[in-house]
DNA sequence: TCTGCATATACTTCTTATTGCATATATTAA
DNA sequence: TTAATATATGCAATAAGAAGTATATGCAGA
């Protein structure tokens, strides 16, 4: 493992949207657009930074039907993983974090309620880590 | 304390050069010129390197005599210091770092010898972590 | 004041990122 | 094939960072 660069981890932490992002996808994969929906940003934002974080090794990607699913590669880096576990603890300006997180779970049932809406690999991703 | 963004951390990390510098001030306070030395690199690109990460919040500088003395700020944000803690486990493509230590050893123990080769500040951080 | 050492700054060039807009691709369903 | 949805890419403009050369500043000692 850990054919990541930590300097790519880092210039993936750097920025605060990846930060969102990575921050997300900690609690399972998501797709470009529900990422998306939780940002608040647009497509093509949410794809290129997502693009950038493959280039650099740091999240992967695999296609299920129209979508792609984004996701930690496992085994997770565990700079990354501390890392994005620390966040929770430092949430100076960073609100957004758990608001994020808050979002995802209403999204992750709304999945629930209506499969076909998201890939199998999304919302199998049942970790009901916050409410 | 931790009125240093978070993102500014990473943005200080996720450069080898920095990285190095930041390795090295954990171990205790240095000068540019002590900097420049270990790192083998230009006294421009160590001055500007500093510079950034001070515009950042991340180092402190006191002027010293001749000398500009660069540390970690107190309380160094414990994000930071745990992620320069990791770096010594994760030595992928690192093996500087600990000879980095190992080279400021030395050079620590020279100024020993003959003080007036650096500021007070410098050589009384005779923390003998690594010989 | 002049000299020398340590450090910073200005200026230029080059590369890398960031963002938006428009458009292309891929997949599925009709 | 066509349409619709999800996602990626190309292009252009701008900003931010990196690196080098030259030069300036700050301090100490003669």
């Amino acid at each position: 493992m850990q054919s990541v660069e930590l300097t790519n981890l880092y210039k993936c932490l750097c920025d605060v949207l990846r930060l969102r992002i990575l921050n997300l996808l900690k609690e399972g994969p998501l797709c470009v657009c529900h990422l998306q929906e939780i940002l608040g940003e647009t497509q093509v934002k949410t794809s290129k930074q997502l693009q950038y974080m493959k280039k650099l090794g740091v999240v992967g990607a695999r296609r299920e039907g129209v979508w792609m699913v984004y996701s930690l590669p496992e085994p997770t880096h565990p700079v990354l993983l501390a890392n994005l576990h620390c966040l929770q603890a430092d949430t100076d300006g960073f609100g957004d974090l758990i608001g994020d997180l808050k979002k995802r779970s209403v999204i992750l049932r709304r999945f629930a309620a209506n499969p076909g809406e998201c890939p199998p690999a999304v919302y199998q991703a049942t970790d009901g880590c916050q409410g």
